[in-house]
RNA sequence: GGCGCCGUGGCCAAGUGGUAAGGCAGAGGUUUGCAAAACCUCCAUUCACCAGUUCGAAUCUGGUCGGCGCCUCCA
């Protein structure tokens, strides 16, 4: 595999090449845990479990470390108002956090350390910023001196001097006091009266935003690893500062691939907490197949925008999401055609080697080759579709007294999902539990009682039988005005919500 | 003010120098007692606009218009 991807570090697309050829060393940064993840948490950690799995799925072994930030201004701040210990508070959004990742398919990081488990690499760290005159302590305080960093501002190509000075009046002017210079950023807060803190060499206090991340990635990445991710609002400050404390200290690159997903928008802004124009994972999860919002993530390139649209009634309440209801259509056709090809009858499937489709047989190959190239979700999505196409096709060729399916064609056709589970991990869940589930909170969501529905489709079956397909016309079309379609075959009759 | 991104069919969205992927919607067909599902066919001489480079540009350069992000907590 050549895997390329661009590089924010560079402004350009590069081969990714792990300094280990053997082992990909990967750092995301992962959530501060005082609230629920929201759509856009979902969205980034999708993208770097998919960047996981394309490697994985292609031969290089790979140990990928996502952060949780436990200690924090804003888990303290949560904290007070609900009443909570901050530990409490960020142990069961944490736990909320993993709930939803894996909901949407993602796998579990390899490594997944607190900041509360490294309090004394974050006091060493900065011990050594502060002997080698990287750092400096200021009443109670411990600041980074950007001065004395003279590749300050590389990740995110800009200079210092070019920088509106904004930032001096929204700090806290107590905090300025105390800098050289309005760029230093903190590395270790003094205890400013309320709320928790933590003993350290420099008095009671808490870690500043940054350091966290640069101590962590060390202690279980090294020094110097491959690729470091993030959401692109990451950039600026959060990474910069990163690799300044970390470089400062080790006098090496912190990592060699810097990258960066888009934002989920609304109205063309950015979904983020500050703007209060957010769906948590979970709410979402309610009205749709979480596999749906993953596949509603994959719809676009993931550094581009991807913009949430919803449909509202007169109050104002929201009555759907047009593209989870595509997605999740499209969630049903990949579940149907994986179930159709299980369902083939074994007598049907015959040991001739016609010549393998080219959409069966080249399908490995050319969905690795959509993500190899900066892991084009949308490309990868083309072929999937082409792939499922291929499947049904294979289907129809198996139905009937007649029906045959070569069984290389089914071999790969089986192949192809586990593919598309290793690389993309869609497909992955039993397909009956997807599909009941999906028709099941619909019917829900309209207050279609399963019972009313079986209790028509036995009365239409009668009829049927009586041949008084009048009747049984009438009894569709009162399940088409609930919202119910029925998809006869000869096995019986089975429901599903519109 | 600085740095950066984007503008492709009714909608969503790839493609970034070689003559417009894919999905949704729409039209027709195969199939079905009728349907649905599935499959097949059709659906952008054209890529915001203008000028330029080139044998050749949606793709490169310059400009115009429009939208957005970061510079402050943020995935």
């Amino acid at each position: 595999m050549t895997l390329r991807l661009y590089n924010t570090l560079t402004s350009q697309k590069e081969t990714f090449e792990p300094a280990d050829p053997d082992l990909a060393r990967i750092y995301y940064c992962g959530p501060t845990v005082y609230d629920y993840a929201h759509l856009g948490h979902a969205r980034s950690a999708i993208v770097y479990d998919i960047l996981v799995r394309h490697l994985r799925a292609n031969g290089t072994k790979v140990l990928f470390v996502r952060n949780v930030t436990d200690i924090d201004d804003k888990i303290i701040k949560r904290s007070v108002e609900n009443g909570e210990e901050p530990a409490e508070l960020a142990k069961r959004f944490e736990a909320a956090y993993q709930e939803d990742m894996r909901a949407v398919g993602n796998i579990d990081p390899d490594i997944e350390p607190r900041v509360s488990e490294h309090l004394t690499d974050i006091h060493k760290l900065i011990q050594r910023l502060i002997d080698n005159g990287s750092a400096y302590e200021a009443g109670g305080d411990v600041y980074f001196r950007v001065k004395s960093f003279k590749d300050y501002g590389k990740l995110s190509h800009r200079k210092m001097e070019d920088h509106q000075s904004g930032a001096s009046g929204r700090t806290a002017d107590t905090e300025q006091a105390k800098k050289e210079s309005p760029e230093d950023f903190a590395l270790w807060k003094g205890n400013a009266g309320d709320g928790p803190s933590w003993s350290s060499p420099w008095g009671e206090g808490r870690p500043g935003w940054h350091i966290e991340c640069s101590a962590m990635s060390m202690a279980h990445l090294g020094d110097s690893f491959d690729l470091h991710g993030g959401g692109l609002d990451l950039v600026f400050p959060h990474h910069e500062n990163e690799i300044a404390q970390s470089e400062a200290a080790t006098g090496k690159p912190m990592a060699k691939y810097w990258m960066h997903n888009g934002f989920i928008e609304v109205n063309k802004e950015k979904m983020s907490k500050s703007l209060g124009n957010f769906f948590t994972a979970r709410e979402l999860y309610k009205r749709v197949e979480p596999e749906a919002v993953r596949w509603f993530n994959l719809t676009c390139h993931y550094r581009a925008p991807l913009n949430l649209d919803w449909t509202v009634d007169e109050e104002g309440n929201i009555t759907g999401f047009p593209q989870f209801e595509e997605a999740e259509r499209r969630v049903e056709y990949l579940y149907n055609a994986k179930k159709r090809l299980a369902d083939i009858p074994a007598k049907r499937i015959v040991p001739r080697d016609d010549a393998l489709p080219e959409e069966l047989g080249e399908f490995p190959a050319k969905l690795a080759a959509a993500l190899d190239e900066d892991l084009s979700f949308p490309a990868a999505l083309a072929e999937a579709s082409a792939f499922l196409k291929a499947v049904n096709d294979l289907t129809e060729k198996a139905k009937g007294k007649k029906g045959k399916a070569p069984l290389s064609w089914v071999e790969a056709a089986n192949l192809g999902f586990e593919r598309l589970d290793a690389e993309l991990g869609l497909g992955t869940k039993d397909a009956d539990a997807v599909l009941l589930g999906i028709r099941d909170r619909r019917a829900a969501a309209k207050g279609i009682e399963a019972a009313t529905v079986e209790a028509k489709i036995a009365e239409r079956a009668q009829a049927r039988a009586d041949k008084d397909f009048e009747r049984a016309d009438a009894v569709r079309g009162e399940l088409t005005a609930m919202g119910v379609e029925l998809l006869d075959s000869p096995e019986g009759t089975v429901w599903t919500v519109s």
